[in-house]
DNA sequence: TGGGATTTGTTCGTATGTATT
DNA sequence: GAATACATACGAACAAATCCC
């Protein structure tokens, strides 16, 4: 009962998780003993999370060498935020005019949580930031929407991660309440055309800076993402 | 040496052509004996095969019930659809004006060996037709664009093997010059269009038709026949 | 250069869960 | 409804490759 199949899609949740918050960093290495013994599972099953964190673009294995998380390149960091914009332009000319209103309230209660935590609680606020996201998507419905929203909501976490010194990487509390605004409107082009402006805001407070360099033990990080 | 590393890939890369030529239909059954039977690996590796086409969405997993190949729903083909054309608008963006004389010589050679193919081979004819896209994303140097290109290109054709009927799935050998035209003439904006009503009419074709199966829940089915 | 320690890649056995008769 | 057949989920152990001293 407690057993069931998941404990791969747990253990990719909870290493998804460490890495999106960055309680690991870019190019931390992902031994798979430590990662299995820290969570109580095998080998293989870490094994596999990291094979689905690797599909994701999360993690990079080189072989026989083992796993790190991924350092995406600024390049790689560029082209997946182009990528993010053009699904999310998808995501946002459907939705407009479309929103009951209890979804707009849903909306507007999780952005209350983001200004909540907004200067306060940072690696709280990136998360929220990027559910904000991921909630339009799974507003649409459509359930190939909604995995490639997360899946890049993810990687541009992590591209943040790399490039975005800290307090630069914040969606603006207030541009997803005037984001909302527009979808209610309904006006789909408009509304398109300020989430292009929102996340390209984004990708330039973070991809005009050099790389930065962060490097910490791993090994008790992993426990805090254990039983999340 | 003939092992190296790559013989998870190696089965991956041969279970994907398998289902993207529709070698192994939507539905289909794969287990992990036969499989690594057949291909004369083991169980696991055909597992981490597995796992990494079902990140791609060529493949579904159920609980405890095996593997089969991917049956997406009607509103799932749009959806990949969609996402596909908005990819493929930023590969022919930043292609337009920039591909060297070398370069447009390969796109118009396989041009050439996709005319070759058309009415003759429909298998290959499908394969080609879509590494005529992928060949496009990876001529952007782009890692991220390419790797995005090769999965929904792939998602494509298992869409158009539930979807399509014989014959309506080919990407029009004409259509592929006119856009090889478009790029070398330089203006991004027309390529764009040009490129969004090639998959747009790809898609139509495939997509006008309704589902082969009923998927609404069997309830609502029946209720179609409660009064009538 | 080489040997030992560490980590990955792979195999296979067992347990568990699902479908079927 | 129970028993059987079958396929997966997981884990322990072995082999090969890499890293470090």
């Amino acid at each position: 009962m407690s057993d069931e199949n998941g404990s791969t899609q747990q253990i990719a949740d909870a290493l998804r998780r460490a890495i999106i918050e960055q309680g690991i960093g870019p190019g931390t290495r992902l031994p798979e003993d430590t990662i299995g013994e820290r969570f109580g599972v095998s080998r293989t099953v870490v094994r596999s999370a990291l094979t689905e964190l690797v599909a994701e673009g999360l993690v990079e294995r080189r072989r026989n060498r083992g796993a790190i998380v991924a350092e995406p390149s600024w390049n790689e960091a560029r082209d997946t935020f182009d990528v993010r914009i053009a699904v999310e332009e998808i995501v946002v000319k459907r939705l407009a005019g479309t929103l009951t209103e209890d979804q707009v309230a849903e909306l507007r209660a999780h952005v209350s949580r983001e200004e909540k935590a907004a200067n306060k609680d940072e690696v709280h606020s990136i998360r929220l930031a990027g559910e904000f996201h991921t909630m339009l998507a799974q507003l649409t419905g459509s359930e190939v929407l909604t995995k490639h929203m997360r899946e890049l909501v993810s990687r541009c976490c992590l591209v943040l991660a790399v490039f975005a010194r800290p307090h630069s990487s914040e969606c603006g509390v207030s541009e997803h309440r005037a984001l909302i605004d527009l979808l209610v409107a309904g006006d789909g082009e408009r509304a398109a055309a300020a989430m292009h402006n929102h996340l390209g805001d984004v990708a330039e407070r973070a991809l005009i800076l050099p790389p930065k360099r962060d490097e910490r033990p791993i090994g008790d990080i992993l426990s805090d993402y254990a039983s999340g």
